[in-house]
DNA sequence: AGTTCTTTTGCAATCGATTGCTATTTTTGT
DNA sequence: ACAAAAATAGCAATCGATTGCAAAAGAACT
């Protein structure tokens, strides 16, 4: 009462136990409802559980059970210090694992790391509270993450997939994302491409390579690259200086996430510079805000629904023992009416 | 090798003391880094842990010190069945609530409820795994959050305050920002208002009232109210509905968050219907995208990060079994092109 | 040398639930 | 009515780290 406890709690097994005239261990049994105990006992040791608020402790059963029914969401911000873990992407495909996960009943623990030493993920995955784990995005990590995939069987990742790599990776085919965005420009007669976006991970490193590709066939079209943070705060001020740079020399940009296009169209409409038709842009991800803006933004589509499911189903055989491949997803040009 | 486990793999402090040839209560407190061992035999064991890749069992350490170094964060979706847990808000107010917790070393547990019962906050309170919980919003669950209020003190819950609440709530007066953004739209010159939200929960409410305090000094205008679901697929059909009933019969409109007046302003524009001018629209929250769109958004300002910061200092003060109380922000206009 | 005070380490109980094994009771079959 | 089989309950070890208390070793002092 004065310590503001409900009255009467009851604290662990064996009170409850006495109080119902049974061990311990049948109450234990009888919680768990398995058939080992007598029916009427069992519903009378649940009942009284009931009445009393009495829920085993996790910790201990965890301890016992070996098992911690938690999985470990994790995000690297390796090149990116300031990136914020509110960062939309990272946020709705967060939403997104978070959805699958406690629909079937996982708990789920969130840890931003900014790597310091290399041991980031082993001090994660080795603390010994994880069924198992999820990287989102690999940032400039791949290497830390390939050395602890290699003994840690129980880990999907969120991004690029490449040849002899043992983590298992779920994520869209980045360089064909990159090719259709910078096609699309193309097709609209822009010859002067601009690609905004941080190159130092192997995602958005293979968006650009997709989009150079897509210039490889077109003489007489340039891309220029500029590298561009996600830090919001940062990112407007740097766009502005790309923009400024680039004067009248572009009339196509490929932007590396839909943030990144959302800012620049905005920066675009204060100077003046109607998009599409002087400026033409497309962004990645196809987040649900690319919907809502004006104008409309036309991106590349990361099926992150999809993408969440798939990294939980691998995750789930994982931790079954079994082994899971890595899935690379297509990605898909949404026309709308910003290119 | 063969089970995929580092070579030579120390299993807990048992064999680590073995390996050191001292007890297991010297290596604990060894780890812990407890003057009361010798520092050389404290260095000894630290560097031998940190060659093996050792680390104390989490499960084993939190039964034991009672205690868990997890902060869960409850989502309860009690009158939006549909609300996905990626609705922005949450997001954001989520992601930097994770900042704040992860930046001083606590873990974080997710949990998306949608109250089948009364008792879906206890069930997370009493589960033993966590040190405190963040509730983030009220929905329709006031009371169930009081009770628990009651009896479980590190408990912080984003939302209205009310007079008499036990409940220690963090949140922004959201009476007077609904005066605040009604009192914009008639200082523009607007005379028929509407209200979109959803007024199941008490800080849609809450907004609502202080909109229709807005109106009482003013004679000749007029305030329509019309519920809002959040889900994001179903909003967009509604207020196409309910442009549709207000007809030509409106010339402002206080939307009950940013997400609902981004998408509302949309609908206007593929109407033809000219934001500000024609309709001038307010939104809520003051979220990050409210500045990236065309037009920007006028809005009224929650602080999120300020909220954040002040839930965990709260809950903080409250897990160390001090009192702390609640907190109301003041809420700011901020004036942008739509409204 | 003998005594007292520190410093360092070990011992063993503890946190609370789970579960293999054994003991007891009840049911079934002959 | 007796043996065998099944159902039910209890006992006690276990998961792995922490920590109060006691013991041992060493230092300091008379």
């Amino acid at each position: 009462m004065e310590d503001g406890k409900k009255p009467g709690k009851i604290r662990n097994i064996a009170e409850l136990a006495r109080l119902a005239g049974v061990s311990a261990g049948t109450v234990s049994r009888a919680l768990a409802d398995k058939s080992l105990v007598n029916k009427e006992t069992r519903e009378r040791i649940q009942a009284l559980a009931r009445e009393y608020g009495f829920r085993p402790n996790q910790m201990a059963r965890r301890l016992r059970t070996q098992q911690t029914g938690v999985i470990g969401v994790v995000i690297p911000l390796g090149h990116e210090r300031r990136q914020h873990i509110s960062d939309p992407f990272f946020m709705t495909l967060f939403g997104y694992l978070a959805d699958e996960l406690t629909e079937s009943g996982q708990d789920l623990m969130l840890s931003r790391v900014i790597p310091g030493d290399d041991e980031w993920l082993d001090r994660i995955v080795d603390s010994g509270m994880l069924d198992g784990a999820l990287v989102i995005g690999q940032s400039n990590q791949t290497e830390a993450i390939e050395r602890v995939a290699q003994y840690y069987k129980p880990l999907v990742v969120w991004g690029s997939h490449s040849e002899g790599q043992v983590q298992c990776t779920v994520g869209v085919d980045n360089a064909a994302g990159g090719r259709l965005a910078a096609q699309r420009l193309l097709d609209r007669g822009a010859k002067r491409l601009a690609f905004f976006g941080d190159t130092k991970g192997p995602e958005i490193a293979d968006r650009l390579a997709g989009a150079q590709q897509a210039l490889a066939g077109s003489p007489q079209t340039t891309l220029r690259a500029f590298p561009t943070h996600l830090a919001s705060d940062e990112m407007a001020s740097q766009i502005a200086a790309h923009l400024d740079d680039l004067g009248a020399e572009v009339d196509g940009i490929v932007c590396a996430s839909d943030i990144i296009a959302m800012t620049t169209i905005r920066i675009l409409h204060e100077r003046g510079i109607a998009v599409p038709d002087r400026v033409a842009v497309t962004g990645f991800d196809d987040l649900p805000l690319s919907q809502r803006m004006v104008p409309q933004l036309t991106t590349v589509r990361q099926d992150i629904a999809a993408g969440a499911r798939a990294m939980v189903e691998a995750l789930r055989r994982r931790i079954a023992g079994e082994d899971a491949p890595s899935t690379v997803m297509q990605p898909e040009l949404i026309l709308r009416e910003s290119a």
